[in-house]
DNA sequence: TTGTACGCGTTATCAG
DNA sequence: CTGATAACGCGTACAA
């Protein structure tokens, strides 16, 4: 591959000139431009990366690690940021975590090796400490690990509230809530407060059961929701954390004789286009992966570039009303 | 960020006896070993892979090129190739190109400019000459561009007729094969083949839809199916090519009152978990995902290796007979 | 307007 | 067993 020296060589000229070419800088003739712009082209020359890195302190990598990206969630969260990322001009160095503490740790110190600009945490399987310490630029996702840390999240408690209002005002007198490892110290338990809060007040039967999201084994989720749906038989309203859950729920109810949403109203949470594909469509909490995919790429730029960011940063959800309600 | 000078200076040895440390080359006393892990952990030092990199001329970075990673078969495959690339030490950049020739162009150039050791195109929408002229060590999904480029697929033939042949043997008489854009050349037109091959053999009726498969615009496979359905309203299979667009004709199936797989049967293609959402579930063709992204690491690597590889790779696909036939 | 020389952080070579 | 030095490819003072 073609280095500075071959283009300066071809060109005859000195590297100096090659870089000034390359980078704008500086006055420089009509007739040098138009010779090295010759011989970069003769040579294909692609200036190297690694070495301007290296000079400038700065890959223009961005790190991304996340549970699974074949998850419906992660996958369109993962395709947004990239989106925005390129638009920027910053790579994505994709890491999927498994939800293995000793993989997220291995990945976070690959990506300090690999001096990636800053790192969005999609995963947390860590304690809060260790990202403390991390001293790397950072944006989270949907968990508080410390005041002087950028998180990205949606308006949770909102979303959790909507869902359930509406299964409520729909006459469900016996609703579920299947939702992700509460130990996890999620933000996205704020569904659950406000899930426990609604039935509470409305005084209806409710239960609630935990499962690893993030959709790493989906034969756990079909024998939960058989269980479930056993055990408690007078079940008429699920509220799932997640549309893919939700997915589940609802082949589970059909599978098992119910109607829906006669017999049992389901929420799902995040409308992926998965959401679209079931038959009832899911009624389902808009999250804004969109806007999280901008934010997140926008957060840390401004990071790296020294600027100020705010560390709170919660977007709108939306309630998307459709067939299993 | 602690340079390797820095750990030579705190350790009270030179530099090059903390890189033999580091890469556990030559002889080192074991006390001055202790020292430099020592100095190492005290100062939190993490190796510059871009120096490295730099000198060794070799990135480990491998980049992946698809059309979009929010599709559920690029999604998986992405994890699949992530989890071996990771598992050989390799690292991925993610592009979605979008289906976009100028945006997979662009991408290509960033690749060679980082420097990556291979890059893995699950995306086609260039002519075959400008992926000959890269230069770069290459493994391309379902689309062969040059005796000397190694590519991967799976047995799409036998896939198609597969699917063609169940759907007859149920009775279908009037068979829809909806697929991606022929006109560009990729080796997933020999389930197309396929089904011509057996529905004229049959003799029964058929129709052939083009559309811009992987996802990019899931609006239009509702179109698309909707007016499939109204133009030919007995027809009684469908064979689709990807299971995203079977869920959609699945779902159109049931909303204009048709019962699957009674009046209408289905079979779908990749057994992304998505066809397991649907209800009834999905017949599809299973493609070896996790061999692809296996295949694609190894091939890769072997030919940073200098070794020799093969360059026709096709795994074996799977009917897997479900619900909609 | 153009060129020389140094440094970015590592590793390989060669000397001690 | 350990250390000095050159090189990887590039950008930028500083000089001309």
């Amino acid at each position: 591959m073609a280095t500075i020296h071959d283009v300066a060589l071809k060109a005859g000229v000195s590297v100096t000139t090659v870089s000034r070419v390359l980078n704008n800088r500086g006055y420089i003739s009509e007739t040098t431009r138009g010779k090295v712009y010759g011989a970069m082209s003769e040579l294909n020359y692609q200036p190297n990366e690694l070495a301007r890195s290296l000079l400038r302190k700065q890959s223009n990598l961005l790190g991304l690690i996340i549970p699974d990206v074949s998850h419906p969630f992660f996958a369109k969260l993962a395709e947004r940021i990239e989106y925005y990322a390129d638009q920027e001009g910053y790579k994505i160095l994709l890491c999927n975590s498994q939800m293995n503490p000793a993989k997220e740790r291995d990945y976070i110190d690959m990506l300090k090796r690999s001096r990636v600009d800053g790192i969005i945490m999609g995963s947390h399987t860590l304690d809060i400490g260790e990202y403390r310490n991390l001293h790397s630029r950072l944006v989270t996702f949907d968990r508080k690990i410390g005041e002087d840390i950028p998180y990205l999240s949606s308006d949770n408690y909102r979303g959790g509230k909507l869902a359930t209002e509406l299964l409520l005002s729909k006459g469900c007198r016996k609703i579920a809530h299947i939702c992700g490892n509460l130990e996890l110290d999620m933000l996205s338990q704020r569904r659950t407060d406000a899930f426990l809060d609604a039935v509470r007040k409305a005084g209806v039967e409710y239960l609630i059961v935990q499962t690893e999201m993030n959709g790493l084994d989906e034969a756990r989720y079909r024998g939960l929701l058989q269980s479930l749906l056993e055990a408690h038989p007078d079940i008429d309203g699920i509220f799932a954390t997640s549309d893919v859950i939700a997915a589940y729920a609802l082949k589970e109810c059909i599978r098992t004789g119910r109607s829906v949403p006669e017999d049992v109203r389901i929420v799902g949470y995040d409308d992926v286009s998965a959401a679209r594909w079931a038959t009832p469509e899911l009624t389902t909490i808009r999250q804004p992966i969109d806007g999280f995919g901008r934010e997140a790429v926008r957060l840390l730029r401004m990071q790296i570039e020294g600027r100020p960011v705010s560390n709170q940063n919660e977007l709108a959800v939306e309630l998307v009303e459709r067939g299993t309600t």
